[in-house]
DNA sequence: AAGCAAATCAACCGCGGGGGT
DNA sequence: TACCCCCGCGGTTGATTTGCT
């Protein structure tokens, strides 16, 4: 026997949520918490199964969400803690009160991924990539080169903890090399030392973030500022 | 201004874990 | 122990937006 439907789907609305979802969604949540997402849909009066419920809730609707876009501190600590932690986007995104995992997912997919491997640096590995690989051979090109310049991040922006996996830090410093002498872009860069090597004993600022409760008692005016 | 391609991101899907019975 | 149910996670999709020609 097959693992039944989290909700009956049938007549049931998907694809973008209109505002008077929103509303009532928002409106529900706030007069009466969040006891069963199954029930939620129902009890709100939205053709919608639980779960859409939920992922609208925690990626859009949640009062304590952080507008905008990622900061470049933010950015460093995502690359920071992804050498450490791998895909656990919801992991990662607990060090980020006011951002979700798909948010942080999000970002990694289409921004972080493509800067690391401008720099020659795997973002499944954070190592270096090899010599041979057609990402690094692709650098040379004036083309790529023009990219790169492009780009926001220099190499001294890239996190302390990158380094954590790189067998040295040499090795790093190799691929800058390769990087910078085909580019002028790092002219001013930063020469790794052992130092810049990840230090697990230094104090996390972002440390401070974790656990920090949620104001619910904003929520009351959350409402009326958001209708 | 129109058409196309690339980039972005909201939303969906399937799966696994954990709790309850 | 086995089964069921629900929640949350990570991968993926596809609609929309942005940029380029």
């Amino acid at each position: 026997m097959g693992r039944q439907p989290c909700c009956d789907k049938i007549g049931l609305k998907r694809g973008p949520w209109t505002i008077e979802e929103d509303h009532k969604l928002m409106n529900f949540i706030l007069n009466n918490g969040i006891q069963c997402w199954r029930l939620v849909p129902k009890l709100a009066g939205l053709m919608r199964c639980g779960k859409s419920c939920r992922l609208r809730w925690i990626n859009y609707l949640r009062p304590d969400l952080k507008r905008g876009a990622l900061t470049e501190a933010e950015e460093d600590m995502i690359i920071n803690l992804h050498s450490q932690l791998g895909n656990r986007w919801s992991k990662i995104a607990a060090h980020f009160p006011g951002r979700t995992d798909n948010e942080i997912k999000n970002h990694w997919n289409t921004r972080i991924k493509k800067k690391l491997k401008f720099l020659g640096i795997d973002p499944l590995t954070h190592k270096p990539i090899e010599e041979n690989d057609d990402i690094k051979q692709q650098l040379v090109s004036e083309e790529i080169n023009e990219k790169v310049k492009e780009l926001p991040v220099k190499a001294l922006d890239y996190p302390q903890g990158q380094l954590q996996n790189s067998t040295s830090s040499s090795s790093l410093n190799e691929s800058l090399e390769i990087i910078g002498s085909s580019s002028e872009m790092f002219q001013n860069s930063h020469t790794f030392s052992r130092d810049d090597v990840y230090n697990p004993g230094l104090e996390d600022p972002f440390q401070n973030w974790i656990g920090s409760p949620i104001r619910w008692d904003l929520l009351d005016n959350f409402e009326e500022n958001f209708l």
